[in-house]
RNA sequence: UGGGGUGUGGUCUAAUGGUAAGACAACAGACUCUGGAUCUGUCUAUCGGGGUUCAACUCCCUGCACCCCAGCCA
């Protein structure tokens, strides 16, 4: 059996990455060595879309038994902080990725990189210009008109050394001048024209600390940092298409190995935003709690929210990958948590806008212990109990005093079934002073007990409950989806206009049943036939149960009430 | 109007000259002690126009549309 055969037999989806990864093993380029990497600035938290580039270079790494690495591109000072590279190795962790002894910064060689930097003045192909920030611009001509040389294009080699040996020692204030690569000023890439290697400034650097005061700039310092560490595949969004010629400008007049640059495009998805600025934007203008509020497509948002790390990557592979700019509808990232909730999440009630029923023909003080499933998907997991009483809890919307055509709940007259309990059915309805329902009375068939009739007649609905007597107290968080529209950013106005503000709806009085009183942040919980919840991990105390809202189930019901509303 | 990219059902992605496939969404039905899950079925696509070929999403020509590039950000 040839290599071939056997990456396709492990690989699920193609796409055009690994084809030409493949290709490269099948000529035995490098070797047949596959050597990644991830390469996050540390100025913000992840998010979606780069779970997107972590699932791509790790994922292409453990499938073709090469290596990723980890590298922070910390070449501005002025920007970055190690808080978030803490936070950026602990999401990556939590997606189920290792770096192993791989962590790089980039900042690791700029001794390295100044060397290179020496190289290239010497051969006559970089040079110290002096021109101020707006000079430059002018000097570099538009989309349609070439630039023109700058006037300190022409130093001597000596003259350079002398001036970027200055530069580094601090005798030049920030921007008073940089260093640029000598290539042409007239080429249609603007990324050609004399592109600047070297900026002063004056900064404390997280890693370096004042040990410089010029930095690299991107272009000097990715692609050599990727060859420095013979990464063969270095993955990067469409951003850098245009980058891809001084890339290999660098490589080649440096004389380095020849890492590959290969473009994709970025992730964006429907009804939020995938920007680290636009995101920020959020944070610092509070109109979120922070990078990690639930409805964050953050990786610690989601994280917080109730999403999995096997939800992600499973989304993350079914969404492709392809040099097409898209919008993924969020809906497909709701299905491959749904899915994976489905088969591992116990099942508990929980009634979140609670109506209070008194079964009447129940005796008084009578406490029955019945058997719930833990998962109908998975019998593996057990039973647990759930304690049944006279007065207990149904869902305010699971009934109706006058039903419309296939409602199914309980209604005056109607017989339901009351989940793993008894078929129950309404006798009274109660009123408050303003007409609006605050109590049932019901009587329950004693022959029914576990949910089945022995004469055999079916109900049509089952429903959930709480006993009110053991009833918990908590605080239930409803989340929705962030924006109103698909794609705020497309929108004429500001993206912050399209915020949904029902995003986030807070209960307060929710009934759980008992056996939530042991729960623990990290388990994803089914409230039967509401949704996925799980414990809040930073609101929620012995004093104040909170629970979050990951996903709702999906809601034929509602489908149908659309439906009818439309009708009329 | 310089250069670099991209156009496949409503959405995302396959097909590398040989039956246009899969997933999500939608719709219909079956089943169900969650109106969940599951199962079955249906709908809808190669940007346009030429050409090469027995055969074109694929190759050629030509239009069109959209995206990116003029930071001392990455």
């Amino acid at each position: 059996m040839n290599k071939n055969t056997t990456y396709k037999e492990s690989s699920t989806t193609s796409n055009f990455i690994k084809n030409i990864i493949e290709e490269d093993i099948r000529t035995n380029k490098h070797n047949g060595r596959i050597h990644t990497r991830f390469p996050p600035e540390p100025n913000g938290y992840l998010h979606i879309g780069h779970a997107k580039a972590i699932c791509l270079t790790f994922g292409l790494a453990e499938e073709y038994k090469g290596l990723c690495n980890l590298r922070f591109d910390d070449t501005n000072p002025t920007k970055e902080d190690v808080e978030y590279v803490e936070s950026i190795k602990e999401d990556i962790h939590w997606l189920g990725f290792d770096w192993g002894d791989r962590l790089y910064y980039a900042s690791d060689y700029f001794d390295i990189l100044y060397e290179y930097a020496l190289k290239l003045i010497k051969d006559g192909k970089a040079y110290v210009c002096d021109l101020s920030p707006d000079e430059i611009r002018e000097y570099r001509g538009t989309l349609t008109k070439p630039g023109k040389n700058s006037p300190y294009r022409s130093r001597t080699v000596e003259e350079n050394l002398k001036l970027f040996e200055k530069m580094k020692n601090g005798e030049f204030d920030n921007g008073a001048c940089v260093l640029r690569a000598k290539i042409d000023m007239t080429s249609p890439n603007m990324n050609m024209r004399d592109p600047i290697m070297y900026r002063i400034i004056h900064a404390e650097h997280h890693r370096t600390g004042d040990k410089w005061c010029i930095y690299p700039s991107y272009d000097f310092t990715h692609g050599q940092c990727d060859s420095i560490e013979k990464i063969t595949h270095s993955l990067c969004d469409l951003g850098f298409e245009g980058h891809r010629p001084l890339y290999n400008w660098f490589i080649e007049n440096l004389e380095i190995f020849p890492s590959r640059q290969i473009e994709f495009a970025r992730l964006n998805l429907s009804y939020t935003v995938l920007s680290k600025r636009k995101l920020r934007e959020l944070v610092e203008g509070n109109y979120v709690s922070g990078w990690d509020d639930p409805r964050m497509p953050t990786l610690s948002g989601l994280r917080r929210r109730g999403y999995t790390p096997e939800s992600i990557k499973d989304f993350c592979e079914r969404i492709g990958m392809a040099k097409a700019e898209s919008l993924v509808d969020i809906a497909l990232l709701e299905h491959c948590l749904r899915e994976d909730l489905n088969k591992h999440a116990p099942r508990v009630m929980a009634v979140l806008h609670p109506l209070k029923i008194i079964i009447d023909n129940y005796p008084e003080g009578k406490i029955e212990e019945l058997d719930a499933v833990n998962n109908p998907e998975d019998s593996s997991m057990g039973t647990h109990k759930v304690p049944f009483s006279r007065e207990i809890f149904i869902e305010q919307n699971d009934f109706m005093e006058n039903p419309p055509k296939k409602f199914w709940r309980l209604s005056p007259g109607k017989e339901v079934r009351l989940r793993y309990a008894y078929f129950i059915k309404c006798v009274k309805v109660m009123k408050d002073n303003d007409g609006n329902v605050v109590e049932l009375h019901c009587t329950y068939d004693a022959k029914t007990k576990g949910g089945n009739a022995p004469d055999g007649r079916k109900v049509k609905a089952t429903l959930h409950w709480v006993s009110s007597k053991h009833a918990i107290d908590a605080e239930v968080r409803l989340y929705d989806r962030l924006f109103t529209v698909e794609n705020p950013l497309a929108e004429q106005d500001d993206f912050k206009n399209y915020l949904n503000p029902k995003s986030l709806e807070v209960l307060t009085s929710c009934k759980l049943e008992p056996s939530l009183t042991n729960a623990k942040v990290g388990i994803h919980y089914q409230f039967e036939r509401l949704g996925y919840f799980c414990m809040e991990s930073k609101d929620s105390s012995n004093k104040k149960l909170v629970f979050n809202r990951t996903v709702t189930l999906r809601d034929q019901w509602e489908k149908i009430q659309k439906a009818q509303k439309q009708k009329k």
